[in-house]
DNA sequence: TTGAAGATGTTATATTATAACATAGTGTAT
DNA sequence: ATACACTATGTTATAATATAACATCTTCAA
């Protein structure tokens, strides 16, 4: 039941990065989907070797580079974002929708909530402008305890 | 010249760490104020394993724990940052005078700016609220360039 | 149709970090 | 002072993360 459900939002997450793909004339390619389609199995990150032993269940022979250039392509078109706290990596909640987001790391859980705060966007450009630098990349990770745990 | 005002900035900053230490019950150990000195002769950031060959100059069987551990020390008493988005660790500007900070990163010449704003973390602290979430860790990266490099 | 660019395969290795256990030093209650 | 708990350091080994370099295959546009 669940599963099914969770089937179909993989389901609809997957069809709209085919269309992002389509319209950015971005290669989708069998292997890129087959890495993304692993990530989206995970209900929260996942850690890339992690990843190379899932995706060897499918191609024993994948090698390191197999799955990190996946991710590369994953990352720079904002599929999948890289947690820089835990090594570890999660698919965009709202792929091409926005550009800086954060994360709320729940180290009891691991449950990691994507943030979009239009605030956060806004002092970090705000600050930039006085420093007089121009930002190119932002990692926003906030590692603390969720709601959920705090019981 | 140079060299010897930040040999004394380097002095000034230690005295203040050694000072801060005696009144926070914390043991500066003869290695651990190595490490920091070492850092301390860097104009940005450090990579582990660069602190590590340096230290072998003056300890020839060091090894990575050796390092990684005062690290941890220095780190976990707010007198360096890690920088997650390098694998790198850097000085704090001001050792205990506040929580959240973040970083400007210069792509071009790799230097580093820390920058204390309320603003952020009052943005942080507002929406994790909102989130009721409760906070323990910030890290906040931004990568670009710097106004020395934008030309 | 060919050749240039991009994607993948493959081998090897670089880089970053920690586990686990041994030994040495430090402080404190007796 | 002694012994004991605790912390710090030494040491060996290995785990975990990531990329370089080169070979081969695909694709697609000139």
């Amino acid at each position: 039941m669940k599963n099914s459900k969770e089937n179909k939002n993989a389901n609809i997450y997957m069809k709209n990065i085919e269309k992002l793909c389509k319209s950015n004339n971005l290669k989708l390619t069998a292997l890129r989907k087959q890495v993304l389609e692993l990530i989206l199995t995970k209900k929260s990150f996942v850690k890339a070797y992690d990843l190379l032993n899932d995706f060897k269940k499918i191609q024993p022979n994948a090698k390191p580079p197999t799955i990190y250039r996946s991710l590369d392509f994953l990352e720079e078109n904002g599929f999948i974002h890289k947690l820089q706290s835990l090594n570890a990596f999660i698919k965009c909640a709202h792929p091409k929708e926005h550009d800086n987001c954060y994360f709320l790391i729940c180290k009891k859980c691991n449950n990691i909530e994507e943030v979009c705060s239009s605030k956060i966007d806004k002092v970090v450009s705000n600050t930039s402008k006085e420093k007089n630098f121009s930002p190119k990349h932002v990692t926003i990770e906030i590692s603390g305890i969720c709601h959920n745990c705090i019981s």
